[in-house]
DNA sequence: ATGAAAGCGCTAACAG
DNA sequence: CTGTTAGCGCTTTCAT
């Protein structure tokens, strides 16, 4: 088939006998139009099956209706909710969004932040921490560009952020295992370069010190995502303390791999079943990023900083900067939920 | 701080003491310009921090090197993994990927579809199958923009397409689990509206037919992807059907589940704790999104059909499509992989 | 090897 | 209410 002409407005204001502006103020819907006009241009532009081009619409002056996101792993699903909601939020205002990777350490962020702009985007979101936050933001303001950080933004504090309250989510989750009466609490999982978990963890511990509990270090323990070094890890940790009550899981999959170690630990140490030695001794809980099903079958509590609100979160903040222009930086926290299972 | 006057080529030109044209030919790397020349250029570049303006270079002619994604559902691990790929090629080759989502049931895509015509770019991806291909196919050739699909697109076969080799993913675990001496073989999850799911279960009967093994509609069990549910079901399946000695499960989730389901029942029959049951009763075998980790710790074989190389083989595909323009259809088949544990 | 000039498709004054 | 006109920033012949 061969390639179709590439059909302007020029096509269809001499269709519609009309001047090529009054077919632009018509797709704009802005001066006033009479209806008849307005009816022909739109019959024009239905039977030459007309698309309005928008890299030449912005080049003139508007909007792109384009918004960039850099995101550090689409594959963890904090990321893969996150976009969902923010391009949701977006596509309903008409907008788009540039999907670019920065790199889990986000070794990319730079370029594709250069990328962004050269392409034009009307704002920029980063969810992921970059290590030079202060420097991007500085381009962005010389571009003119709104920027949005889905987390704290290193120590700068004239930046809009839209994020989850990781100590309060800590702090909720913890309260609720004191209330059901555990008052030797176990850290498990993440790594401590991760900014999210010291602030879980800053969370867990001031609630400890509220209750007058006790806090050891040997309690917090350190563990990289995977379901077998998570099940390993627990199985160390109750042999090592065995007074432990609860755990606290950083994550979903470590919740699984603790939940799969205590399940083996409860047959190696030749007790009364699995269900037992799980009920009786210990009590898992955990973090995790969506509200519903992913921990579904675990008889756990968990809290989760509902990463699909952020993205609808992020997706307000920076359309509102862009029809509101610049003003003071704006924090916005979104608060966590505790699901309480059983 | 003030918002600086976006610099063109104009003002680059100015510095340099050159034209623009010469600018440009530098920017493109085309024209035989004088290393002199060239040097006093990048060096102006530099200093004034210019950054090419991609939509008025593509408007003049050009590529906007940009590509269109339509994903149905991106917190789906298959769709998440295929993003990733996808922009990791893309981005690698200096281009971009506008993120879309089509809706679960393509109800946006359309819509979507037009958008990103309107946006200029120069290919079309659409994971997730739309219910309309061929409207949509005839709608790129007419704008000369390439199109690939990232599963079967409906009964068209004069489009591009990248995709799992459903079948014989199907094939291979269960040639595996008969050459492990299973005779009696069910299959767990999915909903038989999926057409993935038909293509595996399709694989699945003609294996069974090649060893001459029984086949029972009764042993092929829907089950949407929760845990709670399909440890349900699979306890209920194996109660009306004792003789079953392995359970094929649909994807991940199902897979947990029934090892759930498993546990409890091995408990509730009252026999010498869960892994004796698993391990003496019922084998596990499942089909997962990624290569590594999702399952880590079950103790179960799967084949995985890699989304991100399924990603990766569109990126080149579409790259391949905008760099040499139209030949016959082309049908990428990405191989599955077969994990065996234990 | 480099410059001049004509647009790409659209918008936004400014006239009518 | 609608038409004229001048660009947006860049690429690309065609001269020089």
């Amino acid at each position: 088939m061969a390639i179709a002409k590439r059909i302007t407005i020029n096509d269809v204001a001499l269709a519609a006998g009309v001047s090529v502006s009054t077919v632009s103020l018509v797709l704009s819907g802005k001066g006033r139009i009479s209806p008849a006009t307005g009816q022909r241009v739109n019959a024009a532009i239905e039977t030459l099956g007309f698309v309005r081009n928008r890299q030449a619409a912005s080049l003139r002056g508007g909007q792109s209706g384009v918004i960039g996101l850099i995101v550090a792993d689409l594959c963890k699903p904090f990321y893969a909710e996150l976009t969902t909601g923010l391009t949701a939020k977006l596509e309903a205002e008409g907008r788009m969004v540039f999907l670019t990777q920065g790199g889990r350490r986000g070794e990319h962020v730079r370029q594709r932040f250069d990328t962004l702009v050269s392409q034009g985007v009307d704002g920029i979101v980063i969810a992921g921490s970059p290590g030079n936050a202060g420097e991007l933001l500085a381009q962005a303001q010389e571009h003119g560009i709104p920027l949005v950080f889905a987390s704290r933004a290193g120590y700068l504090d004239d930046v809009d952020t839209v994020r989850p309250d990781n100590t309060l989510a800590a702090q909720m989750i913890v309260e609720h295992l004191i209330h059901r009466g555990h008052q030797r609490i176990a850290w498990l999982g993440g790594v401590s370069s991760s900014l999210t978990r010291a602030e879980r963890v800053g969370g867990y511990c001031s609630m400890l010190l509220k209750y007058g509990l006790p806090f050891h270090s040997e309690w917090v323990v350190e563990c990289p995502a995977s379901q077998k070094q998570a099940a390993d890890a627990i199985t160390a940790l109750l042999r090592q303390n065995p007074t432990i009550s609860a755990v606290l899981c950083d994550n979903s999959v470590i919740a699984m791999g603790a939940w799969f170690g205590l399940v083996r630990s409860g047959k190696q140490s030749g007790e009364d079943g699995v269900e037992s030695y799980f009920e009786q001794q210990v009590t898992l809980a955990a973090f995790a990023d969506k509200p519903e099903q992913e921990l579904d079958d675990l008889p756990l509590t968990w809290v989760t900083t509902p990463a699909r609100e952020i993205g609808e979160g992020i997706g307000e903040q920076i359309l509102m900067r862009i029809a509101q222009g610049t003003s003071s930086a704006r924090h916005q926290v979104i608060p966590p939920r505790l699901i309480i299972r059983k």
